[in-house]
DNA sequence: GCCCTTGATTAGAGCGCTTCAACACTTTAT
DNA sequence: ATAAAGTGTTGAAGCGCTCTAATCAAGGGC
């Protein structure tokens, strides 16, 4: 920066005032400092910059698992939402492991961050009170009953139970009773949709055949379960699963067992990710409005930097799509 | 740092040394510090850390587009690594975008990454030569063939010639003649499959049958082509996707067109992503390491960093995966 | 001709950290 | 005893930038 100053023989501060889009800088000099600027092929340090600012612009994204593909377009909305407010964005993996999501979060901060997108995090309301306590953080697409608790965090969720709930109530439409549900063990937006499948089933009037076996959220945490289930009596006639990939798993393992879906079983995910609509799976599933949900997330954090300090929760609209796993249940 | 200083009554420097590990420093008075921070809730400022070290420990990451599974693993890869090496990774997603994929690289540059992974970057030889004379950079997962005119740029790559001849010998080895490719389009790896398609099909002595279609990467890509394919007149018994993506598209198209695969229609893909596994799915593809890929990267940029300053290409062994997609052609 | 305003420019302090040279104090060798 | 060699600690400069307050030049109004 020096050296551009001394080439368009002016300031430092001039300097800084012109790539700073400064509108109090004369015409004439500022095409010297942009000419000098790219004449010495100078670049701005972002480092500094934020150092002397004392603001960084940016925004700590944690995913859950970046290979789930739910989870990336979620950060593409935050992307697309931070970008449009001039905010850069920083993604950090946490690949389902709580200790690196913590080491993750500690990263973050240190990069000092101005805000905290977690998406789909398995951090426990202790980690969370931690680390509201130092940033505003957001959770996305994950719901930790009560997260609300700390005021420092926002939660942008779609609503899973209700999601859970237009599942089973399509299933039963159908004429299947023996709904099971694999759900998404430690997953944090496992209870939800848990609690809205029993509720539904409540509702149906079949409380006593609710069924929920221990999952996962990918495919292979399907496969065990599937053979126990395969080998009992009285089999379900229709799967809810915790997810798409969970889904496909299931799908996958039924295939090999010989089961033919949706003739003699019915299948549901949720999330509604693009390898749910691939036509091959076809499968009916429950959609998130990933793309929103990430631009919410923005907009709930920038609200709290400009003063904003009591809690928000926006809980948006699942909606069911049928596609071809589900169907009536074998007679 | 200086409440923590003054709170261990000892001098900021030493509270820097402490921070930091160092061995020249009592153990009484590392605790001491080390309280002190603990009480306060010191953390370091990341930012005022680099600009005093001159060096952030960051390697930037920019990806082609995150919602491919594919690039996906190969960041998890570069993660693992860099992780394992004291790095940090930043990822920015470039969305298929080639202005953006510069933008990201500005920004980057601006953060100070020390060296820069291009992960199916679209940027051009241009591009790539601005970039690299800035800071170390390898491309992943893209050639550009003659990157290497270019001293600062390493390239990891699978052997993407070699990977699509293995596809048209196992093809032609089940007995098909008329085989098809739809290529990546403009996509950077494009180039090299087309040409092992076609010297494959030069090798097999069905130079003349070579049909190479424009296609793209990603599903939506595939279905003008299909249906102008299952319009005309010989239509081919096989077809070889740029890459699994493009081949879900395919697979859908041909469901909906009533064509069987594989009875009426052999297909393949490219890169053994997730979704290729998946039972229903059963897509044959040419497997890529997408993990070592991204550890190489890595190693290659620690190189550059050590001192190391003529270019480097590693080509890794592509590997056909046969599943259900590929069969003999109709009789 | 003087004072005031307005607009453009700059000096310099400061952001939070690292690091080098210097310093005090021990310990060991001579 | 004295020099030499370590240990542990610190003061202060400096990293590349921003930003406030001060300075300077040029009109405008009276």
């Amino acid at each position: 920066m020096e050296d551009v100053a001394e080439r368009a023989d002016v300031s430092r501060a001039l300097v800084s005032l012109v790539i700073n889009g400064s509108p109090k800088v004369s015409e004439q000099k500022r095409r010297r400092v942009l000419e000098a600027a790219r004449a010495l092929g100078y670049r701005p340090n972002l480092m500094a910059r934020s150092l002397a600012q004392q603001r960084t612009r940016i925004i700590g994204v944690l995913v859950n698992d970046l290979r789930n593909p739910f989870f990336a377009e979620v950060v593409e909305g935050v992307e697309t939402a931070a970008e449009s407010d001039e905010f850069g964005i920083v993604v950090l993996n946490g690949r389902r492991d709580r200790v690196r999501e913590l080491a993750a979060v500690e990263t973050l901060v240190q990069l000092q961050v101005e805000g905290l997108a977690l998406v789909g995090t398995q951090l426990d309301r202790d980690d969370l009170a931690e680390v509201a306590d130092i940033v505003p953080a957001v959770m996305v697409a994950s719901d930790l009953v009560g997260s609300l608790d700390h005021p420092g965090v926002d939660a942008i969720v779609t609503d899973g139970r209700r999601g859970a709930e237009l599942v089973v109530e399509h299933l039963t439409a159908l004429g299947h009773e023996r709904i099971l549900h694999i759900d998404g063990a430690g997953n944090a937006s496992a209870a939800e949709r848990r609690q809205g499948y029993l509720r539904g089933m409540e509702a149906a009037g079949l409380g006593d055949l609710a069924d929920v076996r221990t999952g996962g959220d990918d495919e292979a945490a399907a496969f065990a379960v599937i053979d126990e289930i395969l080998a009992e009596p009285d089999a379900p006639t229709a799967i809810f699963a915790f997810n798409d990939l969970l889904a496909a798993g299931v799908l996958d393992r039924l295939d090999d067992a010989g089961v033919s879906v949706p003739a003699d079983m019915s299948l549901v995910g949720f999330d509604n990710t693009f390898i749910a609509a691939l036509h091959h799976l076809a499968l009916t599933t429950v959609n998130q409005p990933r793309l929103t949900m990430g631009e919410m997330a923005v907009a709930a954090l920038l609200e709290r930097l400009n003063g904003r300090d009591e809690p928000v929760r926006h809980t948006l609209d699942p909606e069911l799509v049928v596609r071809g796993t589900t169907g009536p249940p074998p007679s």
